[in-house]
RNA sequence: GUGGGUGUAGCUCAGUCGGCAGAGCACCAGGUUGUGGCCCUGGGGGUCGAGGGUUCAAGCCCCUUCACUCACCCCA
C-alpha cells in the first residue's frame, strides 16, 4: 500500500469542519479590519527565501524542499508566506496606488523538519501582512486582532509575549554587549549555545537548557539598548495594547529566527503543546521590502500556525459537521428511482439528502439513517406508491406525517422548517 | 540530523515461558416478513508495519528497514 509522505497528513471529514470554521472566522475577522486576500504560489525561486529569511538559518540551509526545475532554476516549496507576499507587493508595484496595503493569505507551508507534536512537514498558516505603516499602533492592532481571533475561537490557554529587537541602529550595540557577556559566560553554556554564540547569538537567549537559563539570567537585555526611536516605538505598542485591553507579557528573551525582523516582535504561546509552544508569531520587518528590491516601506505581520491552533481550541469539529437533513428510505425499484430524483431535487434546494442504493431492508436503512445523524427519514415503498403519499418520520420526536407525492419537495421543505 | 518510546482487526488494546490469532467497540445478518437507538443470537473481517535470520515451531528472540510518537535542534 502506498502511504502518505512522512510528516504530511490528510485532514479528513470529521476534522476538516473545524479547519473550515477557523479559516472562515479568520477571513471574516481580517476582512473586517480591511485586509484583502492575496493568493501566492506554493513554488518560488529558492533565492527569494535565501535573501529574506537569511542564508544561515536552518530553514534555508537544510529544511527547504528545494530542487532544480527542468530548466535548471533552483525552486522551492515555500517555507513561509511573508517573503512571497513581499515579492508580490514589489513585483506588481502594489505600493503605487497607495503604499499602505493590508493582505492576508491562508495555505500550506513546507519545511523538512523532523515531525513531532504540532510540527509537520506540510503545515498551514494564516498570514497577515501590513505594508507602509510605521506607526506602533498598527503593531498593537495586529496583536489585538490575534487576541480577538483566539478568543472568538475558544483558544484560551494562550498568552501574548512581546519584545523589541531594535533596529539596524541600535541592535549592533546590543549584539556587541551580548557577545562580550557570552564570551565571559562560555564555561556555563551548553554545547549548542557555544555553537550559537558565534552564528546566532540572539538564539542563546531562549535556550531551554536550565544551566543556560541560569547563566543568562544577568545577560544584557535588548530593551536596555534600544535607541530612542525604538524605545518610543516599543512604549507606544505597550500603551496601545493596554488601551485595547490585550493582556501581554514583555519577554526580553523573545527572539525571532528570521533575519528580517526589526523592532516589535511577538508570539502567542500556549502551555498545551509541549515543546512547540508558539501558536502564532510575528513582528515588524521594516527593512525587508527594500532589501528585496522594493521601495523603502515598513512592514509588520503575523502568522498563525493552524495545525497547532486546532490542537488547542476547545471547539470540536463535530459541532460544525453537517448531518443529512433527510434520509430517503426506498423499497423496490420504482420507489428507489423516485427517491433518487427527489434526492437530486433536495440537493438543489440546499437540503442534504442521503439514500441507500443497495436495496437493503427498511430496518437496515433506518439504522443507517440513524447512524448518519439524519434528522428525518422519508419512507417510500409499494404501499406509498399505491396511496400516492409517503411517510415522513422525525427521528428525534418519532412523529410521522403523511405527505402526498405531488409537490413533495415543497411539502417536505415546509415540514423541515416547521420542525426546527 | 541526534536520542527515547510504540507498531497485533476499521478503532482502542490484550496476547504469560516461543506452541491453533484474541477481546471490547464498530460493521453485516437474523430475532422483529415495512420503522433507528436498547437487548439477544450468529457472521464477516488479520501480510501481527515490512524484509531477512535463529528454531521442529516466531506476534514473542536476533538483525535490517519503514512509519508513528515524544524530546533535542529549529520554528507557526
Amino acid at each position: 500500500m502506498i502511504q502518505l509522505i512522512r510528516g504530511f497528513k490528510d485532514i479528513l471529514p470529521g476534522e476538516v469542519e473545524l479547519w473550515q470554521h477557523i479559516e472562515k472566522t479568520a477571513r471574516s475577522l481580517l476582512e473586517d479590519f480591511g485586509f484583502k486576500e492575496i493568493r501566492i504560489p506554493i513554488l518560488e525561486h529558492a533565492e527569494l527565501f535565501a535573501r529574506s529569511i537569511g542564508e544561515d538559518t536552518d530553514i534555508v540551509e537544510k529544511e527547504m524542499y528545494a530542487f532544480p526545475d527542468r530548466n535548471g532554476d533552483l525552486i522551492t516549496l515555500r517555507p513561509e508566506a511573508t517573503a512571497s507576499v513581499v515579492r508580490s507587493y514589489i513585483q506588481h508595484k502594489l505600493y503605487a496606488k497607495d503604499p499602505v496595503r493590508k493582505f492576508y493569505t491562508i495555505g500550506p507551508m513546507f519545511r523538512r523538519e523532523r515531525p513531532q507534536k504540532g510540527r509537520y512537514r506540510q503545515f498551514y498558516q494564516i498570514n497577515a501582512e501590513v505594508f507602509g505603516i510605521d506607526s506602533p499602533l498598527i503593531d498593537a492592532q495586529l496583536i489585538f486582532i490575534l487576541a480577538v481571533f483566539f478568543k472568538r475561537l475558544s483558544a484560551t490557554e494562550v498568552k501574548a509575549h512581546i519584545n523589541s529587537l531594535g533596529c539596524p541602529i541600535c541592535r549592533p550595540g546590543f549584539k556587541e554587549a551580548l557577545s562580550v557577556f557570552l564570551s565571559a559566560a562560555e564555561e556555563e553554556l551548553c554545547s549548542d549555545c557555544r555553537r550559537r554564540r558565534k552564528r546566532n547569538p540572539l538564539r542563546v537567549l531562549d535556550c531551554k537548557v536550565p544551566s543556560c537559563c541560569l547563566a543568562m539570567a544577568d545577560a544584557p537585555s535588548i530593551l536596555d539598548h534600544l535607541c530612542p526611536e525604538c524605545n518610543r516605538h516599543f512604549e507606544a505598542v505597550k500603551n496601545a495594547l493596554e488601551k485595547f485591553k490585550v493582556s501581554f507579557e514583555v519577554d526580553k528573551r523573545l527572539v525571532r529566527g528570521l533575519d528580517y525582523y526589526t523592532r516589535t516582535t511577538f508570539e502567542i504561546k500556549t502551555g498545551l503543546l509541549g515543546a512547540q509552544n508558539a501558536v502564532a508569531g510575528g513582528g515588524r520587518y521594516d527593512s525587508l521590502v527594500k532589501a528585496l528590491g522594493g521601495p523603502d516601506q515598513p512592514a509588520v505581520g503575523f502568522a498563525i500556525g493552524l495545525d497547532r491552533f486546532v490542537e488547542i481550541t476547545d471547539l470540536k469539529a463535530k459541532d460544525f459537521a453537517q448531518d443529512p437533513d433527510i434520509f430517503i428510505a426506498a423499497m423496490g425499484e420504482k420507489s428507489m428511482s423516485m427517491a433518487f430524483d427527489w434526492a437530486c431535487a433536495f440537493g438543489l434546494e440546499g437540503i442534504i439528502a442521503e439514500l441507500d442504493f443497495a436495496g437493503k431492508s427498511l430496518k437496515s436503512q433506518m439504522k443507517r439513517a440513524d447512524r448518519l445523524g439524519a434528522k428525518h427519514v422519508l419512507i417510500i415503498g409499494e404501499k406509498e406508491l399505491e396511496e400516492k403519499a409517503v411517510v415522513l418520520r422525525n427521528m428525534t420526536t418519532k412523529e410521522q406525517v403523511i405527505i402526498p407525492i405531488d409537490d413533495i419537495i415543497e411539502r417536505v421543505k415546509k415540514e423541515l422548517l416547521r420542525k426546527h
